[in-house]
DNA sequence: GCCAACGTTGGC
DNA sequence: GCCAACGTTGGC
């Protein structure tokens, strides 16, 4: 059962464009554990994921991405020279999980969190109940309202 | 740049 | 195990 997911990214650490250029992108740097829960258990491939990009001007949902590999452990953490180091973590014993994604497509028109939090079926979202989770789950529902809003005018 | 919300750390 | 202190995220 495909399921949906919405992640976010500051565009001046990783942006969408930075995804097309690479075509996969290994979704290291998560260290939060609801998010790594997702990412190590619940996220598979072909899962699709709203591209988001947050401190941004505006926030908003830049396009779709999808899922090529499932959950495996985050090796950045283990190499203190990354960007996202974690003693804790070893090959022995990973703690933080990523998955890689690569690029679908652009939304033709952004849709901006301000634009989200105005549309009464998007208002259970976890972006708006809870801003900071930086992996979170997205219903069929509000996947299929945030596509028709990003292919009307 | 400010600050609210949230997660983590560590003393007790 | 509680909770105060602290650090980070991210909207505004």
């Amino acid at each position: 059962m495909k399921r949906h997911w919405l992640f976010k990214s500051e565009p001046s650490s990783y942006s969408w464009d930075d995804l097309v250029q690479d075509e996969v992108a290994e979704w290291d740097g998560v260290r939060n554990y609801t998010a790594r829960n997702l990412l190590r258990d619940a996220i598979k491939i072909d899962d699709l994921v709203l591209f988001y990009h947050s401190n941004s001007k505006p926030s908003a949902i830049i396009g779709i991405a999808r899922v090529v590999k499932n959950g495996y452990p985050d090796h950045t953490a283990w190499d203190l020279g990354s960007e996202h180091p974690d003693p804790k973590s070893s090959p022995e014993n990973p703690i933080w999980y990523m998955v890689d994604i690569t690029p679908v497509r652009k939304f033709t028109r952004e849709i901006s969190l301000s634009e989200i939090k105005a549309v009464p079926e998007l208002s259970e979202m976890v972006l708006v109940k809870q801003s900071r989770l930086s992996v979170q789950p997205i219903t069929h529902q509000e996947f299929e309202v945030i596509l028709k809003l990003s292919e009307s005018d």
